[in-house]
DNA sequence: CCATAGCTTATTGTATACAAATACCATTCG
DNA sequence: CGAATGGTATTTGTATACAATAAGCTATGG
C-alpha cells in the first residue's frame, strides 16, 4: 500500500470524511494531485475507485464532485445493507467453521471489554465490530457479495453513523452479536438473517433519531 | 461514447464475451492497447471498470486475467440478482407512474410479438426484455441499487444465458412479466417481489439444466 | 436588456517516456 | 538434486506534455 494511487485514494477519502472537501463541491484532478503530492495519473485512478464507491459523483461532462447525501439516500443505503448483510448471515450459518465461530466470539468479547472499560474505548469497539462482521462475510464465501457490501458499508454517512452510537446502542450491538453467535451455533440461517436485519435497521434508526431535527444531511449545490 | 477508453472497454468486453480472450488467460495492457488501437492509458481505465464488473480479475501482484466462472459463481450471481431484482420490484410497486406502467406494457407486447413471429426474433426479445427490466429499475428510484444490479446482470455467463432460452422459456418470461404488471397495477410490492424472484430463479435453472453435463461454465463457448 | 456567437480559459483525456516492481531463468551452493 | 540467489526481461505504475472538450466570458446584434 505504498503505491501513489493508494495514498491518493486514502488521502482524498479522508478529506471527504473529515469534511475538508465539502460535500457537493467540485474537485479538480490537478488540485488533488498537489494536495496528495502525486501526479494526476494516480489521482485519476483514485477518483474512479471513489466513484464506484459513490464517494464521488461525476456529471455528464466528466467533472467530479464530492457526493452529497439526502436522508432518502441514507435510508436507501441502509436498506440495501440490511438486505445484503442478512443474506451474508444466512449463507454464513450454513458454512461457518468452528474456528471462525471462535474468532467471532473473541472479537465480540473484545468489543464488550471496550464498552465495559471505565472510559468506553470507541475505536477498539469499532475495530472489533468490523472484524466480527468481516468474519461473517468470510464465512458467507461470496466474493461478489463481499464487494457489494463494501459499497454500502464504506459510505461516508454510514461511517459517521457508527461514531455517533451512544453507550446504550453499543451494548445492544454486543447483545445482538451474541444472539447471532447462538443462531450460527444452531446453524439456523433464517434466525441469523432476522437478527442481522434487526441489527442493521436499529443502527439506521439510531442515526435518524440523532438527526431528526435536520431534514437534509448535505446541502445539495451540485451541478446536475 | 467516442472516447478511447470507452472504445477500449467495449472492445475488450466483446473479446471476452466472444471467447477471443480465453477465460483464465493473462491479459497485458500493452497487447490490449495495440488490439484496441489506443495507448495504455485508456486501456487501464477500461480494465479497472471491467475489474469492478468482475469480467477481469487481478492477482496480488497486479497482473490481470480474464475471469473464469464455476457453476457456484454462477449460482451465486443469480442468487444476488434475484434478491436485488425482487427488492427493485418491491420498491417499484410503491412508486411506479402510469406512464412507466404504459411503457412496460408496450415493451412486453413487443416482446410477445418477437416470440409469436413465424421465426422468433431473439434480439428483439432481448432488447425489449432489457427495456422492461430497466423501467422497473427506473421506477425503483435507487441509483445504488441500479449500479449493483448492473454488476450481476452484465456478467458474461449471465448474458450468454439469455440466448439459450428455448421458446417455452421465452413464453414463460412473457407471462411472468404480465403478472408483474398486474402486481404493479395493484401496488402489491410483496407480490411483485415474489414474481420477480421466481422469474430470475427460473432463468437460472433453465441455464443450469441446459448445461448439466458440463461441470464448468467458463470453458464452454456456447455464445449465440 | 436578453440571447447568442465566438473567443479564452479551465479541466479532463490520451500518448509516451521513464521508474518501479515482479516474474522468469540460469547459475551456484549446500 | 534441490533450494536459494542474482541478474535480466516483462509488466505495471507514475509523471509529464500535449490534445480535446467543456465552461465561462465578452462583445455584438436583435
Amino acid at each position: 500500500m505504498s503505491r501513489a494511487s493508494d495514498r491518493a485514494y486514502d488521502h482524498i477519502r479522508s478529506m471527504i470524511l473529515s469534511g475538508e472537501l465539502q460535500s457537493g463541491s467540485q474537485i479538480r484532478e490537478e488540485a488533488l494531485a498537489e494536495l496528495c503530492g502525486v501526479s494526476r495519473t494516480p489521482v485519476r485512478d483514485a477518483l474512479r475507485r471513489l466513484e464506484t464507491e459513490m464517494f464521488v459523483r461525476r456529471n455528464e461532462s466528466q467533472r467530479s464532485f464530492v457526493a452529497d447525501w439526502s436522508l432518502d439516500d441514507l435510508e436507501d443505503a441502509f436498506q440495501l445493507r440490511a438486505m445484503l448483510e442478512a443474506h451474508a448471515a444466512k449463507r454464513a450459518a450454513a458454512r461457518i467453521s468452528r474456528d471462525q465461530l471462535a474468532r467471532m466470539r473473541f472479537h465480540n468479547a473484545q468489543l464488550k471489554q471496550a464498552i465495559d472499560a471505565s472510559r468506553p474505548d470507541v475505536p477498539k469497539f469499532l475495530d472489533n465490530n468490523r472484524l466480527f462482521h468481516a468474519l461473517i462475510l468470510e464465512a458467507a464465501a461470496s466474493e461478489r457479495l463481499a464487494s457489494m457490501l463494501l459499497q454500502v458499508t464504506e459510505q461516508p454517512v454510514v461511517l459517521r453513523t457508527a461514531r455517533q452510537y451512544d453507550l446504550e446502542n453499543l451494548r445492544r450491538s454486543h447483545h445482538e452479536h451474541d444472539e447471532l453467535l447462538i443462531a450460527f451455533d444452531n446453524r439456523d440461517g433464517e434466525w441469523a438473517a432476522a437478527v442481522m436485519t434487526a441489527h442493521i435497521r436499529r443502527a439506521f434508526h439510531a442515526y435518524a433519531e440523532a438527526h431528526s431535527t435536520n431534514t437534509e444531511i448535505g446541502k445539495s449545490n451540485m451541478a446536475a
